[in-house]
DNA sequence: AAAACAGACAACCGCAGCATT
DNA sequence: GAATGCTGCGGTTGTCTGTTT
């Protein structure tokens, strides 16, 4: 059996307090990000490591852009999670400052409603059945519910080696294959391609880890 | 003014994937 | 190759705040 991540009993739960958000900051302007586990006995924290992270990343970070999304953060949302479905993470991180569970969040409450609202399928971006919206009538090719993990996006899973073949221009299919879902209708272009210091690296060694296999460069062109 | 309700957001939980032993 | 540990992700829940009745 594993260990629980932390002790249980010794653990603080809930909102954080001013000065256990100081003491985490104080912490990491120190000694760094990094070995979750080890951080909150050594900043002085009765939290659990992944408590101190999600903390961290998602509200004391100072990069963080907070306040309401601008109307082209939406846009790229929706687009985004045409394409990739539920894969916050890979949303947020087209959006600069932006956290995932923010994403979440704002899609959970905003868009959701509003594409149910126009008469769209929050789920796979399709005019629902009962009502047929003029500009939601393309059909979404890759959605999350209706395939498994790996079949969502399959392009960000497998890595030919080859700089010129991972670097894939979806413009044309894109036009074929996913959805115009906003209105007025717009013409997406969009990359996905290997980050620059993986394709030289490529040939020689595998990722090193998950994340890095995640750090893929997704350009999109929004020609609205 | 108070209760009920809805929306927004922060945080927790469980799981999966990868690295290490 | 199996077991274990760590990190990150996505789903879900809890709580706070504003609005309506």
């Amino acid at each position: 059996m594993r260990k629980p991540c932390c002790d249980k009993e010794s653990i603080n739960k809930g909102a954080w307090s001013k000065q256990e958000d100081q003491k985490l900051i104080d912490y990491i302007r120190v000694h760094g990000e990094g070995c979750w586990r080890s951080i909150p006995k050594a900043a002085g924290l009765h939290r659990c490591g992944k408590s101190c992270r999600l903390r961290w990343l998602n509200y004391l970070r100072p990069d963080i852009k907070r306040g309401i999304f601008a109307e082209d953060e939406e846009d790229l949302i929706i687009k985004l999670h045409a394409l990739l479905g539920n894969r916050w993470s890979l949303i947020a991180g087209r959006l600069p400052g932006r956290t995932d569970n923010e994403v979440k969040n704002y899609w959970n409450s905003h868009i959701r409603r509003k594409l149910i609202k126009m008469g769209i399928d929050p789920n796979n971006h399709k005019p629902h059945q009962s009502f047929s919206h003029p500009h939601a009538s393309v059909e979404v090719a890759s959605t999350s519910e209706s395939m498994s993990k790996d079949q969502k996006v399959p392009f960000l899973k497998k890595s030919s080696g080859d700089a010129a073949t991972d670097r894939i221009s979806f413009t044309k299919s894109l036009e074929e294959e996913t959805a115009i879902i906003s209105s007025p209708p717009l013409n997406l272009d969009l990359t996905i391609a290997l980050p620059s210091p993986m394709i030289g690296a490529a040939e020689d060694k595998p990722m090193q880890n998950s994340e890095s296999a995640k750090s893929w460069d997704i350009n999109i062109d929004l020609n609205c």
